[in-house]
RNA sequence: GCGCCUGUAGCUCAGCUGGACAGAGCAACGGACUUCUAAUCCGUAGGUUGCAGGUUCGAGUCCUGCCAGGCGCGCCA
């Protein structure tokens, strides 16, 4: 609707200028928007007042000329008024609104769903926690973020691939090793010291039982570096196992596994610095080989190769995302935690080395989580073992409910998640409200059922009985829905979803309470069983897009 | 010291990428269940958008400088 207003009005402006009633040859951007206050109409845009300068007369008398031209062949405008300042302000005949109905009966699931993708491959990666413990909540943030996006940008015709990246190489790696084998030698009745820098965790002393337990006293005979080796890979893959069963249990499912440890297996680190070698743009200094990255708007340069001949956790990240476009991802997501901000400007500069324009890469930061409960912040370091996972985060509240808070702020704020509100099942709790109007629309439909109320075909209902003030205003939410679903694809923003389900649920709500769908006067019913029917359609569907549930009792 | 994010009602947050009088929810107060689920609804009250300037027809939104909170600034990963 918003786009073939749009049309009418460009199509205006340029009848304007053809009869020289106008000058603006090129025509600024076209913003149409659905003001706040109903008596400003139904779409408004401020065209005019941009325009004003350029033309050389008063916005108001723009405006008045834009009207004048103004075409409305299929006849959907029910009038046009000049407000304010010189905003256009357009009504629109109540057939429009009902032509939704008509859409989503026809579209079924599928509406909401957009095409600016165009069916570009995008990659979206997210989490990528190194395998030496359990996932936190600061995680869980990250996963209901990316895979929410995910799912978004599939609406909006892109072939999303979402991917992991297992980072099993490097010290982390190591200290791993260590921790897990001293509480290995413990567990075999040797005396160790456990120090500081090794992870804390009760997981580890359970990953050495299981290593006794399956392997033995086996890592007692090698020499003692190349157990360290060994155990740490076996409890990498033991804690990886782990977060699969968490992530599982939050139903978030990745298409890929990508391992560090395989770049360096099939020399892709080399190869890349190899390639950036060729382009000029790597260059040795104090014995170290550093790539340019200032060239393309670092703050300095960075080592891809450290004097002691081994290759930093950045040159892994180079060569990493050298993968992912050589495997063909035209736009690279990047879900990161924002202690990793710092990193964007050398990562984006190494993409533009790649010879890619900057922005393939957009990297989405989450700000971190406070988990809370009762308004009191729970400790939760990773060092001193005492941290909240995300597992247990999930099993006390939910999967939806712990979905919905993670999705329902902006990335870029600060959460406080707090455990009771999240589990208390109130008004506090917006979940349940949105989750109870679905319900609620499913027992109506059951009641409907249970009377042998049958729902004609669509063009057998008469729509026009659908005109009440809050029948009307349902109906204009409803046409909404597809432009917030592009609308957070092009800002990655998932939060926007959940508001939309929260306005849309309260004007049910009221609705609901103000009004009965069935009633004795059957086509009234018919009618409003069809409306409500696209509104639990569309509940269930933007539900859907963030991975929660939608249940038909509660 | 430098950089990134945030600052909006008592609390938690929106504000459609510059629009009309700044909006919700919670908490507070007062009402509504013989009728499709009261996990709901209706009403009342609540504001110098951190502060000071600037840009323009118009600023919560953009720019500059302060203030406050968070997070970063390794040849660590």
């Amino acid at each position: 609707m918003k786009k073939a207003l749009t049309e009418l009005i460009s199509d205006s402006i340029r009848r304007c200028v053809d009869k020289g009633l106008l000058r603006s040859r090129e025509t600024p951007p076209l913003i149409l928007e659905s003001p706040k206050e109903k008596y400003h109409g139904d779409y408004a845009t401020n065209i005019a007042l941009v325009m004003t300068a350029r033309e050389g007369k008063p916005p108001r008398e723009v405006a008045r000329i834009i009207v004048s031209q103004l075409e409305d062949e299929d006849g959907v405008i029910e009038k046009m008024e000049i407000g304010g300042p010189g905003f256009i302000n357009f009504y629109l005949k109540e057939k429009v609104w009902y032509s939704v109905l008509e859409e989503i009966g026809r579209k079924g699931e599928d509406f909401g769903k957009g095409k600016i993708g165009e069916g570009r491959r995008v990659q979206v990666e997210f989490i990528s926690a190194n395998p030496t413990g359990p996932l936190h909540v600061g995680h869980g943030r990250g996963a209901a973020i990316g895979d929410a996006l995910a799912r978004i940008l599939e609406a909006c015709d892109y072939r999303v691939f979402k991917e992991y990246y297992i980072n099993d190489v490097g010290s982390q790696m190591n200290i791993l090793g260590q921790s897990v084998f001293l509480r290995y030698l413990h567990a075999l009745g040797k005396e160790v010291e456990f120090p500081d820098y090794c992870y804390q965790g009760d997981y580890i002393a359970e990953i050495a039982e299981k290593a006794i337990n399956e392997r033995g006293e086996e890592y007692l005979h090698y020499p003692q570096e190349e157990s360290i080796q060994s155990i740490a890979s076996f409890g990498a893959n033991d804690i990886l196992r782990g977060i699969q069963g968490d992530l599982d249990q939050f139903g978030v499912h990745f298409d890929g596994w990508f391992s560090e440890k395989e770049l360096y297996r099939e020399e892709k680190v080399p190869r890349a610095i190899e390639d950036l070698k060729k382009k000029g743009l790597v260059y040795e200094k104090d014995g170290a080989l550093w790539l340019k990255t200032s060239h393309y708007g670092d703050e300095k340069d960075r080592v891809l190769v450290k004097a002691n001949g081994e290759t930093t956790y950045f040159a892994s990240d180079v060569a990493y995302h050298k993968d992912k476009l050589d495997r063909g991802f035209e736009v690279l997501i990047n879900i990161w935690g924002a202690d990793h901000h710092g990193y964007v400007p050398r990562m984006k500069a190494t993409l533009m080395a790649m010879g890619k324009d900057e922005a393939v890469l957009k990297i989405v930061l989450v700000q971190l989580v406070s988990l809370m409960r009762d308004g009191k912040p729970v400790a939760m370091s990773t060092r001193a073992g005492e941290f909240t996972t995300l597992r247990n985060v999930v099993e006390e509240v939910g999967r939806d409910a712990a979905r919905f808070f993670f999705l329902m702020r902006r990335p870029d704020s600060q959460l406080d998640f707090d455990l009771e509100l999240a589990k208390r099942q109130s008004a506090e709790n917006p979940v349940y409200y949105v989750q109870y109007a679905h319900a609620r629309i499913c027992s109506i439909f059951r009641e409907a059922l249970n009377k042998g109320i049958v729902l004609p075909r669509f063009k057998d209902i008469d729509l026009h009985l659908l005109n009440l003030p809050e029948e009307l205003d349902l109906l204009k939410h409803l046409t909404a829905y597809p432009e917030v679903v592009e609308a957070s694809a092009i800002t990655l923003e998932p939060h926007r979803i959940p508001f939309y389900l929260m306005e849309l649920s309260s004007l049910f709500h009221s609705y609901y309470n103000k009004y009965r769908v069935i009633s004795s006067e059957v086509e009234l019913t018919q009618a409003r069983l069809l409306l409500v029917g696209a509104i639990k359609g569309i509940i269930k569907s933007a539900l859907d897009v963030l991975g929660i549930s939608a249940p038909e009792k509660m």
